[in-house]
RNA sequence: UCCUCAAUAGCUCAGUCGGUAGAGCAUGCGGCUGUUAACCGCAGGGUCGUAGGUUCGAGUCCUACUUGAGGAGCCA
């Protein structure tokens, strides 16, 4: 074996292989995170994109170079790798050569603190730095094994539009565009057109972009958010509910097997995820207004609960509660009337723990054309826009049933963060959408 | 749309009773052989968000505006 081979190669992979290639020669490519010196030693931290790593420089003759590498300046290294327990990687590079690829002059973000307002205006570069690293990585795994997930069910991606020619529920809250002289709108879900695909394919489920036009200003809210909306036939409300926490499950669990090094990055308690296993704790609408009203917040029989009220209720469990049977007039048109209670709807909301509000909203759909019909025109709901809707109740009825997850809300949760604006890499929000 | 709060160095902030501007980080120079947002010394760096008002005098008090943040409503 050439004993002067060189092994091209990331963190990620000295994270999962570190033990393979240790007293070997590896060159990683990367940007300076950070730096430090003390006499006759220097410390580089490299970040490659994968993760970071130290890269220790005791050759005096490399002391130039390195002063030269200034933050996020690209650069080339190669060395010898080390275990070494003082380094958070459990590995680090003994540095032979250094090459400068791109010197950075004036990077604006430092290692220290930064305000909100800044780091925004900065998004394209605050994306590098590491607590914003860690959640990006994650949202990525948590939309990975959602489709996993779903795939391994039987579902089948189905993509609902982006333009959708009429509004269902009043266009105060939705996006209007010119359609060469047609007015369209931003989709704001993409259920109506995953009911179709359902009865043609049994189970499906979509996943993109939603828009809402909505003046809302809080930590939990996004004008442009991403969902993922699962629709089943043959399906009642119990097997969604059953679904939808099987998912959620999954997910974290397998997001603890896979990301524990940004989970760690986050300081985020792992334990408490750990508890996120079916079945979720279940209350109907009715027991949830007694929760409220035992902790003496007043609250009024028959309205929709807001944030404080979603969050009074989650203070009382450990694990994702599920609402169900909210009463009909504060549920739109297409949830099914349930027949024990006809003033209530069969529908289900879940809302996460640790005061994160609710990350999935769900329904049994009306599949009786009458019925149906008949609530559209109670709604002044526009028929001749929604013919092809109705069609779905006349060919080929069915039981059927579909949820939506709002991922920023769950990876905000899994981070255990703040705001939803750190969980997407360029949020759209009510007053701030440049970069 | 409404309510509350904020704006001072490149960044994060302090600034007392109204008396002409401070720290840490970053930057530059110097020091230190194992640092973990390293540390120590020195230096440069300011039209105090904008406009007006009160006052002998305003970063500080008053008014308006601008920008931002948190929250309500609505929602995932």
């Amino acid at each position: 074996m050439n004993t002067n081979e060189i092994f091209h190669t990331n963190t990620e992979n000295i994270r999962k292989n570190g033990k393979e290639l240790e007293n070997k020669l590896i060159n990683i490519k990367g940007w300076v995170w950070n730096k430090r010196s003390s006499g006759k030693i220097r410390f580089l931290i490299l970040r490659d994109g994968k993760g970071f790593i130290q890269c220790v420089i005791d050759n005096p003759e490399l002391f130039n170079i390195f002063d030269e590498c200034t933050q996020e300046s690209t650069c080339e290294i190669e060395g010898i790798l080390k275990e070494d327990k003082r380094s958070p990687l459990g590995f680090e590079i003994l540095t032979k050569t250094i090459r400068l690829l791109h010197k950075t002059i004036d990077y604006p973000i430092t290692p220290k603190e930064h305000g909100n307002d800044f780091l925004l205006d900065h998004r394209h570069l605050w994306i590098r730095s590491r607590k914003q690293f860690a959640i990006l990585r994650i949202r990525h795994s948590i939309k990975h094994y959602i489709r996993e997930y779903l795939n391994q069910e039987g579902f089948i991606e189905f993509d609902s539009p982006i333009f959708t020619p009429s509004a269902c529920e009043g266009t105060t809250t939705l996006f209007e565009v010119d359609y060469f002289g047609e007015k369209m709108y931003l989709s704001q879900s993409g259920q109506l057109y995953q009911e179709a695909g359902a009865l043609s394919f049994n189970k499906v489920y979509c996943f993109g972009p939603t828009f809402r036009a909505e003046k809302s200003k809080t930590r939990r809210h996004l004008i442009e958010f991403w969902m993922v909306e699962p629709e089943m036939a043959f399906a009642t409300l119990e097997d969604i509910i059953d679904i939808s926490q099987k998912m959620i499950s999954y997910v974290i669990q397998k997001v603890l097997e896979n990301n524990i090094y940004e989970l760690i990055l986050l300081e985020r308690n792992v334990e408490d995820l750990r508890k996120i296993v079916p079945p979720f704790y279940r209350i109907t609408y009715s027991e949830a207004v007694d929760i409220i009203k035992r902790k003496g917040i007043n609250f009024h029989f028959g309205d929709d609960f807001g944030a404080p009220e979603e969050t009074a209720i989650s203070e009382n469990f450990d694990k994702p509660v599920i609402i169900t049977h909210y009463p009909k007039n504060i549920k739109p048109f297409y949830m099914k009337i349930d027949p024990q209670n006809p003033g209530f709807v069969l529908n289900m909301d879940i809302i996460a723990p640790e005061g994160y509000g609710e990350i999935v909203g769900g329904s049994q759909r009306e599949d009786d054309y009458q019925t149906l019909l008949n609530r559209m025109q109670e709604e002044n709901i526009p028929i001749e826009d929604y013919q092809w809707y109705l069609d779905l109740r006349k060919y080929g009825s069915v039981p059927h049933s579909g949820f939506g997850l709002g991922i920023e809300r769950f990876v905000a949760w899994i981070c255990k963060l703040e705001h939803v604006r750190e969980t997407i890499p360029f949020p759209r929000m009510l007053y701030r959408y440049k970069p």
